[in-house]
DNA sequence: ATGAAAGCGCTAACAA
DNA sequence: TTGTTAGCGCTTTCAT
């Protein structure tokens, strides 16, 4: 590739046009509506710079005025549809207050995590908005050493503004949809709940839920009702594997707790006959657009990705990080129902 | 918030430790091995950086080498299976690099890709790998004014190298399979292709194959066949509704072109009883785990992302950015099957 | 209405 | 084996 010659700085600009590089900077930046500096002057420079392609270096002006205009977001994955929407509104978010948004994930290792955010604030982000995190605590050690502003999405962390799923209400909604859908005679049903980390904090609002709707409905639960084998579709396809080989069936009800999990419950289930599905009912907490259209019915739990993101980003523009608990509700999405979003005409 | 003190630099390192900055400089970033520095001086100062909580402004160093240790991505949306995996296989290349992902997305808007190409240039990125560009020419001037590296992926550009599916061998599988599956009596057939643009670069490869193959098996076509109606979910439920309201049913046989085309005719599949499906043969290029698991059969051509962006790497790394097509092949997955990927353990 | 100059935190010659 | 120094490109007082 032939050597072009460098990117112009406004010190090229300044000698072309005449002008000191503090003009051409102030015209260049916006900032000279405060110098009063000539109309003509400022056209000459700005047209200048448009011929000789110029365009602001970044990191200089990151460096001098110690921000960067970069936003940052670490988030579990990017390829499931929550988190993915998450991200395209988080671009959004960003692009509306002129940040440019760094979305990293961190495939829930919390080494993963803290490097991530140790490189993000490396990079001075203004902000970093903190998905689904493993290790909460010590990500608001690290950002609030290096004193960066965080937000909490999806999981909420210590001393820190965090904005969280309803998920009590979201997981009794769902739990008593699939009792509802359920045979009329239930004495003998055992829903299960597969999916998640018991000590999450979201998992364990959404067990809390799931027992005590199926305590109020059906009298009765044993622990091994609740399956939470973390988040990995693996790990989730060899549980469901196994609960369906002791029982021989599947079971009347079944709480997946994410979309990845039901990935890899779908795993086991595509071996399965069709009638294989009649008796149960099955929920998705979370929602993907392909998932409520399948073989058999879903009922899904759509968290709102959307507003979880605008309520942290508006958290953001007051500029208070003062730790709060903001909840979001989601929606129940009925069996083969399409949610249309913010999105739909792009793509 | 109790505003606490600035970020230390190796000024303040150099201080504590007695020795200079330059030392602390090279000590801190690993360029020690060339200057003979005494492994107790290097170990004394990793240890006062380590409890001042010392970590480089990567700003400053980004300003100081001309570059900046980030790698760019643009990519049309986020939320979508195709585009999201090929997130995730870009962040993980990347991270094996110690470079730090920025990934954007455009929303197939010209405007809106240029004005990012141009955003991460200012941050000095390392390269910048353009996904299902809609204006990959305008995309290659900017960058190679700028002297930026650049790799097109998915749809090829001019000049610059590219890595592809092979669209071609794809689409041909994807239709001959669906006519296969159509019941004996093709002669009347009308197999229809849905979504996408028709001077795109995939999408006029994958019209022609689809032609070919529907033309060799039987023997006619129509242009009316063809609704290149564009990618957005909302666009293509509305033509397949009026599809359906022409036909007065489904199509024997339908190739979606894409995973946010396929979205928007489920949005008017949901409103359609069992039985409409029941003489059509339904095919999807591009993958989602949940889609193949629908309610009717579904084909799906799977792009390997993971491939087509390590193959992007790759060249990347040789440093050579002269133009090239690379091809991948996809995989045709068969209905009610559930692909494992390279992240099936996380999540 | 504009210019000169200092300095953001870091690296890389060049000295010593 | 280590220190001194000159910038990278920009913003921002402070002068004029």
């Amino acid at each position: 590739m032939p050597r072009k010659k460098q990117k112009p700085t406004i010190y090229d600009i300044a000698e072309v046009s005449g002008a000191s590089p503090s003009t051409v900077s102030s015209v260049l930046n916006g900032s000279w509506k405060n110098r009063r500096i000539r109309a003509d002057t400022a056209q000459r420079i700005r047209e200048i710079a448009a011929s000789q392609g110029y365009s602001a270096n970044l990191q200089a002006r990151g460096l001098r005025k110690a921000k960067s205009g970069l936003v940052g977001m670490i988030l579990p994955v990017h390829d499931n549809r929550f988190f993915s929407s998450i991200s395209q509104s988080f671009e959004a978010n960003a692009r509306e207050r002129d940040l440019c948004p760094v979305i990293a994930s961190t495939l829930r290792d919390p080494q993963e995590e803290i490097r991530t955010v140790e490189t993000l604030i490396s990079y001075a982000v203004e902000a970093v908005f903190i998905v689904g995190a493993t290790d909460p605590e010590a990500l608001h050690r690290i950002c609030s050493a290096a004193n960066v502003a965080h937000i909490f999405v999806d999981l909420p962390g210590p001393d820190a503004p965090s904005v969280v799923s309803d998920n009590i209400h979201g997981a009794r909604l769902l739990t008593q949809t699939i009792l509802d859908e359920m045979p009329a005679d239930k004495g003998q049903a055992r829903p299960y709940f597969i999916g998640g980390v018991a000590d999450d904090y979201a998992t364990s609002r959404r067990i809390e839920a799931f027992r005590s709707v199926v305590m109020e409905t059906l009298g009765g639960m044993e622990d091994d009702q609740i399956i939470a084998c973390g988040y990995a579709p693996g790990r989730a396809a060899r549980e469901i594997a196994a609960l369906c080989d002791r029982m021989g069936r599947l079971p009347e009800g079944l709480f997946v707790n994410s979309l990845t999990a039901f990935e890899g419950v779908l795993g086991h289930f595509v071996t399965l006959p069709h009638e294989a599905f009649d008796g149960s009912v099955i929920g998705c907490y979370d929602y993907d657009p392909f998932g409520a259209f399948l073989r058999f019915p879903v009922h899904m739990m759509r968290q709102n990705s959307d507003a979880l993101i605008s309520a942290a980003f508006a958290q953001f523009d007051t500029g208070d990080f003062s730790p709060r608990l903001i909840m979001i509700k989601p929606d129940l999405i009925a069996p083969r129902t399409i949610y249309r979003g913010r999105f739909v005409e792009f793509g």
